[in-house]
DNA sequence: AACCACACCAACCGCGGCGCA
DNA sequence: CTGCGCCGCGGTTGGTGTGGT
């Protein structure tokens, strides 16, 4: 069902991601978060663009990502939405948890459309007319000020904290990515992605084998220990040893100091429940090729 | 059984927005 | 202001599945 696999003219691999490709740009990210769609394929050993790895982990990997038939709730938010909105796709997949945009567009195509034929819209007291150049779209009073968080969340969620500031963002920020949607923060007043991104303890380790260096979220506005994508390479030693991430050796953060590393995975609004731990156990399980992925 | 048309959906593509130098 | 690089969004494509004839 998806295009054959085919490499282009610049040797990047086009179609069907076969589960090698998953697996190594799954546990990637879990490592090392994203920090650079372009860069990424890269450093993971991958003969993909950016974009395709980036809508494959978005579309595909990601954890949460909700699979199998939509709800009678799930259509009657999209068709409202419609409704309102016109064919703002990402939004609707900010308001139903785990269903993308990409699988929104598609269901609408193939099974709302056919209900919703050319109606009239009557427009909502709360909904004002947005045209531009090229469009004509409904949008909500609420949601034009939603949107203004949306895009900052966006911005920081999509791309694991690497936009707002420089940073790889490791294991933990995609982890939080992962799982801070915009529904869980919108009413919130301790609002995470308010809050800026410290590197609490990180050591440059130049010239060894592992380096050891932890996040957390904090209020403080010392944030000159963030690691700029150079830094990924020298704190990473392997970048500059090995062709690229698969081929070094794999040992995961977690294994060497279980008490400290954990603590990356703790909710940072109820730091007692720990957040991470199918995504630890990814790369855990990495080290075990006869049992595979344990998801 | 063979053929055809349509449905489905993962993946691709192009464009526009944004940040930065 | 301009150009560039990167990213996200929405539209489109194309291979496979499925049901009807």
């Amino acid at each position: 069902m998806v295009r054959a696999p085919s490499i282009d003219k610049n040797g990047i691999k086009k179609g069907e991601w076969s589960k090698e490709e998953d697996d190594k740009l799954r546990t990637y990210i879990n490592r090392y978060g994203i920090w650079n769609w372009r860069q990424l394929p890269k450093y993971a050993g991958l003969a993909r663009c950016g974009k395709s790895c980036r809508l494959r982990w978005k579309n595909y990997l990601q954890p949460n990502v909700k699979r199998g038939n939509f709800t009678k709730e799930e259509e009657d938010i999209i068709i409202n939405l419609h409704n309102q909105l016109g064919k703002k796709w990402s939004i609707f997949a900010k308001n139903l948890p785990g269903r993308t945009d990409n699988e929104i567009k598609n269901y609408w195509h193939t099974h709302l459309k056919k209900r919703t034929p050319g109606q009239n819209q009557i427009l909502p007291s709360n909904v004002v007319k947005v045209e531009s150049s090229c469009q004509t779209s409904l949008v909500s009073k609420e949601e034009i000020n939603q949107e203004s968080f949306d895009n900052n969340h966006q911005q920081i969620s999509d791309t694991g904290l690497s936009q707002g500031i420089t940073s790889p963002s490791i294991s933990c920020c995609s982890v939080l990515s992962q799982s801070y949607d915009a529904p869980s923060y919108q009413e919130s007043s301790a609002n995470f992605w308010n809050q800026q991104l410290m590197i609490e303890d990180y050591e440059l380790a130049q010239g060894s084998s592992c380096s050891e260096f932890s996040f957390g979220c904090s209020d403080d506005s010392n944030i000159s220990n963030l690691m700029t994508a150079e830094d990924h390479a020298t704190v990473i030693p392997s970048y500059e040893c090995f062709d690229d991430f698969w081929s070094q050796p794999f040992e995961t953060d977690y294994m060497n100091n279980s008490h400290k590393d954990r603590q990356l995975l703790l909710d940072p609004v109820n730091p007692s429940s720990p957040i991470a731990d199918e995504v630890f156990l990814w790369s855990y399980d990495l080290s075990d090729e006869s049992t595979g992925w344990n998801i």
